[in-house]
Order: structure tokens, then C-alpha cells, then sequence
DNA sequence: GATGAATGAGTATTCATTCAT
DNA sequence: AATGAATGAATACTCATTCAT
């Protein structure tokens, strides 16, 4: 595999596992069985490489969003992307991990900031989209709420609760905004 | 004021503003006009400082949930438990910022991991009392959806989005939970 | 001795002997038998360790050209500051050195281009005192000359001409300024 | 152009403006338009690449002084040398720089030692050759003095008072010594 | 000749903690 | 209780150099 892509993969283990700023770049060169100064060559620094993570994360929500759901209707869609959201929460709890630390974090938020606005703005229209054609008056409200419980529930499941019992929340929420 | 305390509300105030991690004891030290070394004196390690802040904020927790309202219902109980999240993320914003901060960032969840336990522990059977009254069958998962929003409104609101619509969104949770 | 004054004499002399930017602070560290943190402990930065050296050596030259020569012709005391400057010149190699370097030294410069200033304007209006005496109409002409004499004979004693005949020099410099 | 030369003229320049040991290679590299590795592909390293300066420099001394002065007086010698130097000095401020500082900066002092010496008794023998002319008895303390006195002005100029009357001392140094 | 990935030693700086006073 | 000097480990980053292509 590329080097690059290699320091990117292992970086993005190590930060999720250990948090942003208690991750040495001495581990992660280690760990990938680079020299430290690769990393200088490719980004030119730790927060570079944050960034670049949080780009390419950001990369994939998108284009999960904006795979062709033209012949589902909005209720559908909803399922469907609930159904992604558990899924993936249970097999890469570490990816949500990294994400909800660096923006909880006041200093890699300022540093992700645009890339942030920028994620953030998406996955809201994205949602308002669909909420729109269920109803058009509250789908703004409607949309946030989507979004917080969601990230609520990624919280509570990662970070919170060990016992949380996430396939009744997911039953429930499935419920709540796909078979109405 | 009492140094000890002088120092627990700079710390929480610093923590809070810069994330745990990235706040020198040195600055805290300054900012409130004690030596170095009587931080040391006071709380054996910068960790320990910590743990001493979450307690304080639990204890506060704690206090607000066991007020008595016996003669209120369960639906006027968590309209005020509503009233007083909403008016506290609003007035306290980085208090919460704390909060969700060390409880996301590996390191420090795991140094605090038996406080929050016994925190988030004593939310859910506060919270649980009440939905118990509600639907008994439900209360679990009616109760952790109950929590999951509000911590996801928070990370919104303080993480997320600038222009999240915070006081639609507490109408909307309000009617929700406190007037069917 | 204070051991803030042994760093800034461990430092003088090996920012001399070897230059400022080809001398790590763990060797100046090492030689004053402190701890690396010392030197962050007393001096901010090296940048800032260098400007306290400087200020120092400002200090003597104040002090040496403000000593009472009231009593003295100008003549008297061209020849008393050309004698000190000879002496200290043989015996005080390194000191001269490390002034040359840091002023020639683009980013030393601009490190210190308040305090090359400050001391610069002192010499040459001490200088200028005397010559106000001898000729007013070209005393800052012969000022400049007189200065620049001294600090051309420096580098080419310290850094170009192995034999350089310093004392003919001498011997001629004084004879053109002390006996006319 | 060669881009051995076209590297050559980069480096110099940054060299000279950042002093050596300020300008990574990175920089010139960059600033040249070639890749990292041509620079080592064509000098050996970073020492050999300012040697490889510093001996362009040397040649075009020798070419100025050895140009046929046959037919001038010795006086008038002088003043074509003065004549050239000041234009020179204005001209080419930063070439200057760079020969100051690597000759009083002890890493490249050691480094570049042969070449010192070599162009340094270049110019002492040129110079005497003319004061030798003049007065065969003194000419080396005169031939230091010159050259000592130029060295100074330059430092004056370059390094030291932003307001250095060059004008003045031009006239003041050409009417010394070419004009009794 | 020319490129750029890759290396690894070197270095300033940060910072929690210890301890004598 | 309180100070601040002192320690030393940790760490991001710089940079000359090497080397395969």
C-alpha cells in the first residue's frame, strides 16, 4: 500500500483509540513501521494530517448521502439510513469515537472549524431534504432533532452507558421516523 | 475564598474554555494567582484535579434531581428537568462543554471512568423513576432516548451548528415529553 | 554562584566559542550541570537567554564609558578607550566574537535590532562627546571612522589574519588619534 | 541557464539574505524550481555548496584587482579600488553580508578556513603591493589598516547604523588616501 | 541529469511533578 | 499553607542526506 495511505489508516486508528492530542507521532510513525519524518514529508503537521483524516471521513459520508435514492420514498430513505447508522456504529465505534472528540474539543474544533461547518452544513440539508417531503413546515426542527439523537445515542452507546441497549433504541427509533 | 476553591473554579473554567489536555497547570496556577506548587500541594496531580471538578459537577447533579417533587406528575417533573437543562446549556454552555469533553476523550474517560459511572448511573434511575410513572413497560429505552437527545442537543448546540435553533427545539422537546 | 548567572556564563562563553545557532541548549544545559527545563525555567527561549547575554555585555560597555574622566583631554580619553579596548580585545577573544556574529547574523539581528540599536546610538554618542571636542564640524564623520576602525581591526584580528600585527596597529591607531 | 549555476545564484542570494545557517536547502531547492535532490546531486552537501560560493566570490576579487593598473599612480590605485568598493558596497549590500558573517561565524570559519586564508592574503598582497609604492616601510600595518577600515564601514553600514553617513565617509576616506 | 520519497539524528520547547525553604 | 527553583521525560518539528526510479 502507499506509504501515505498507510500513515493515514494507522493515524486514524491511533487518534480514535487514544484521543487527538495523547497520540505522540513517534506512535503512529512506529506503527506503521515508517521513520518519524515521513510523516513531515506528507503533511507537514500533526494537525495537517488531523485534517486530512477528518476530510476523508467527510468524503465518505457524502458520497453515502448522495447514493441514488431517487425510487425510495422519504420514510424509506429514513430506514435506510438509520439502518446504515447502527450498523456502522457497532463496527466502527472508534471512527465516531474520533469524530465526536475532535469537535467536542475546543482545540481541534478551532482547527477543523471550516471542515466542520462544511460536514456539518451538508449532513443537515442532506436530512432537511428528506424531512422536507414528510413535512415541509417543521422539517428544519424535525432535521436538528434527527441529527442530536443520533450523535446522542453514539454518545451514550461509545461513551456512556456499557449496558446501553442498542437494538431496542434501534427498534424504537426505527419506529419512530420509518413506519409511521 | 478559600485557595483550595479559588483554584477548582479557575481549573473548571480553564478546562472547561481549553479542554483538559491543553490546559497547563502552569496557566491555571496564574490565572489564579497561586504558586506552582500549592496546586500540587492542594490535589496530588493534575488528574486528581480533575476527578475532584467531575465530583462537583455530579454533587450539583445530584442536588438539582433530588429536590423534592413529590407533588408534582411525572409530565410537569420532566417539564421542569426540561426548563432547567435548556436554561442551564444556555447560561453554563462550557460546563457541558467539559462534560462531553472528558467523557469522549479516551484518556480522560478512562481516569474518570468510575465517576462516570456513578453519574450517569444515578441520571438514568432519576430519569427512570419518572418514565416508570409514564410507561412502566418502556421506561428503559424511553428513558436513555430521553437522555441521548438531550446530550445531542448539547453537542449540537455548543459543537456544531451556530445557528441551531436551540429555543424551537426545546418547544418542540417540551411538547413532546411534557404535554401528550 | 546563582545558577542563573552560571547558565548565562555557560552560555556566553559556548554561544562564542561555537556561535549562536550551532550550539543546542542541551550542551549549554550539560556544561552548567542544570537540567534542560532550567533553561526554559529562567530564559523563556533560547532567543530570549541570547538578549539577556546582550543586555550584559551593553551594561559594561555603559559602564566602562560613563566612568568619571572629567579630568582627561579628549585626547586623554580617546587614548584611555583605546588602550581598554586593546586589552580586552586580546583578552577577551570570545566576547567580541559572539557581538560581531550576533550583529552580522540576519536572524540574530533582527532578534536583537532594538538592542543593537539602543547600544549602537550609546557608542556613538560617547563617541561623539569626545570628538565634539577635537573637531565639532566633522565629529560625527570621525566618529563613524574612529568606530568603524575599531570593529574593521577586530575582524580582521579575530576571524581573518592569523598574524595579524595587533600591536603595530595598535601602536599606529594611537599615535593617529592620542598624539597629535 | 545551467542549473548548477541557477542554484548557485539562488543560493547565494537566500544565503546572504538568511544567513547559511538559516536557509535549509529546502528553501533554495524550492525557490529555484529544482527538486531536493539535484542540490546533492550536484554538490556533495550543504558545506561544499557554500564553498563552491565562496570561491565565485574570491574569483571575482582577484579579477578586479588584477585587472592592468599599469599606467595609474598608486594614489589613484587607491581610488579606483575606494571607488569600486563604495559602489559595490551600495550595490550589492547582501554579497557583503554573506562574507561577513560566514568569516565571523565559527562553524563556517573552520568550514570555509582554507579559502579565507587564501583570499585574505590575496588582498593583504594586493594592497601592499600598492602601499608599498607609497611607503615601502609601513605598508603592512597600512595595507591592515585599509583593510580593516573597510571591513568596519561595511559592518557600520550593513549591520549596525540604519543612518551611516556613507557619502560622507566615502569623501572622508577618499581624500585620505588618495588625494595627499 | 533529475525527481521526490524516505530516513534519522538533532533540537527547542512544554509541562507535570518534586522538594527545599 | 505557600512558594518557586529544579528536574527530566515527552514531543512536534526541522533538515541534510540517501537512494530507487
Amino acid at each position: 500500500m502507499d506509504k501515505r495511505e498507510q500513515l493515514i489508516a494507522t493515524a486514524t486508528r491511533l487518534f480514535s483509540e487514544r484521543g487527538f492530542e495523547n497520540t505522540p507521532l513517534s506512535l503512529v510513525s512506529e506503527t506503521a513501521n515508517v521513520s518519524k519524518g515521513l510523516i513531515s514529508h506528507h503533511f507537514n503537521s500533526k494537525n495537517e494530517l488531523l485534517r486530512e483524516i477528518f476530510k476523508k471521513t467527510t468524503q465518505l459520508i457524502v458520497e453515502i448521502n448522495t447514493m441514488d435514492k431517487a425510487n425510495l420514498s422519504p420514510r424509506e430513505t429514513l430506514k435506510e439510513l438509520l439502518e446504515s447508522f447502527f450498523s456502522q456504529l457497532e463496527s466502527d465505534k472508534l471512527s465516531f469515537q474520533l469524530n465526536l472528540n475532535v469537535m467536542v474539543q475546543p482545540s481541534t474544533r478551532e482547527l477543523l472549524s471550516d471542515l466542520i461547518k462544511e460536514r456539518s452544513s451538508f449532513i443537515l440539508e442532506a436530512t432537511k431534504t428528506i424531512f422536507d417531503e414528510i413535512d415541509g413546515k417543521n422539517s428544519l426542527v424535525m432535521s436538528h432533532m434527527f441529527i442530536a439523537e443520533l450523535d446522542g445515542i453514539a454518545i451514550s452507546y461509545l461513551g456512556i452507558y456499557d449496558d446501553f441497549p442498542l437494538k431496542q433504541i434501534k427498534a424504537h427509533i426505527i419506529k419512530k421516523y420509518a413506519e409511521q
